[in-house]
RNA sequence: GCCCAGAUAGCUCAGUCGGUAGAGCAGGGGACUGAAAAUCCCCGUGUCGAUGGUUCGAUUCCGUCUCUGGGCA
């Protein structure tokens, strides 16, 4: 655990803002930045991207500069990222906040950040140890020999870990028989002990509570309105830009889906229909992510971001 | 007005040589420990358009009607 610094002498917790996409995380978490001099630190893989602005819904370009943001707009399209480089970022503006008398308010909705923080799970990488290589390694393994072969191999060097991961879910076999390769030690064993250091921080997780159909139909509302701010310019520039092609970034919901409506494939709407689809696909995933952990995340009201900010902050207070 | 083709799940459609039906998409549930906005798993009862008839039995065959396409006038 580390030193709170002076902030424990008010708050007993660090909040965090969760929820799905478009529940209206941040106009609570901006509140409450306003309400204590608080500073934001993103939980979204997405907008730790420079030049991916509208279609992540990054706060504005007027927010960014009237409430310290941390963790937004941190690498370039192209760079890679990973939650493990999260974690160890994170914690370090925690303790650059709280150092210098402010609270730190968390705010996004990748659950495996959120996961990762409030439990404190650690991605052991003392030596720095890449496991780069070994996953190219077996993903020709895969090409070559196929998907049963691969999850045999798996089954061999880490039964426990095989278990848990279906064999049809190639990413996380993978995933599981690299780290094994690379750092000599079995994932399963690795994600056993994972945990026992314990969260650096004391957080306490909020969602709001919006119903479903209310949710999907603020989703759809808002692509409308991403595209009205300049969605298909954003998607434009990411996809001439050769060193960001492929990687990462182009994961994201809002500018994967251009792909066929650049190469004259497919026409506006149907693009703006799957981005439409994709981002209530995804809400849904999260919400099943934060149901998962509902022990460890109290539901607030949704609708009012001041009264929520309020709320929030009393129970953080010590 | 006449001719043809349709009418089956929220949508697009398959199918039942007559024994009350199933795919894709949508939707729902779930998993997730170094890409996570990624990746993966599970879930299908609906007056088979309406109404008469034939039949032990009709969504399926026949008649009529309604609606929707397309064609001819």
């Amino acid at each position: 655990m580390i030193d709170p610094g002076p902030y424990l002498k008010k708050y007993a917790f660090i909040p965090i803002v969760a929820g799905p996409t478009a529940s209206g995380k941040s106009a609570i978490a901006l509140e409450l930045c306003r309400l204590c001099g608080g500073e934001l630190v993103s939980a979204d893989s997405m907008q730790i991207y420079k030049g991916l602005d509208v279609g992540t819904a990054k706060d504005s370009a007027e927010e960014l500069a009237e409430i310290p943001h941390h963790m937004t707009d941190i690498v370039e399209p192209g760079e890679s990222f990973s939650v493990f480089e999260y974690v160890n970022r994170a914690d370090a503006a925690f303790t650059d906040i709280l150092s210098r008398g402010k609270l730190p308010v968390v705010c996004g909705g990748t659950g495996q950040y959120i996961s990762s923080l409030l439990y404190g799970i650690d991605y052991g990488n003392e030596e720095g140890v890449d496991i780069g290589d070994s996953e190219e390694y077996y993903q020709s393994i895969l090409e070559k020999e196929g998907r049963d072969a691969l999850y045999k191999i798996l089954t061999e060097k880490d039964p426990d870990a095989a278990e848990l991961i279906h064999p049809n879910n190639t990413r996380r076999v993978i995933r599981a028989l690299a780290v094994n390769r690379a750092t000599g030690v079995r994932f399963s064993e690795k994600n056993r002990k994972s945990k026992l250091a314990g969260p650096s921080f004391t957080f306490k997780a909020f969602m709001p509570d919006i119903d479903r159909a209310v949710l999907y139909d603020r989703i759809n509302r808002r692509v409308e309105i991403m595209m009205e701010q300049g969605l298909e310019k954003e998607a434009r520039n990411l996809y001439q830009n050769e060193k960001a092609k492929g990687t990462t970034c182009f994961q994201a919901i809002g500018y994967k889906e251009f792909g066929r409506y650049f190469a004259g494939e497919e026409d506006i709407a149907e693009t703006i229909y799957k981005i439409k689809l994709g981002s209530r696909h995804y809400a849904k995933r999260q919400l099943t992510w934060f149901r998962h952990m509902d022990d460890d995340i109290e539901l607030i009201p949704s609708g009012d971001a001041k009264a929520s900010a309020d709320y929030i902050l009393s129970r953080c207070i010590l």
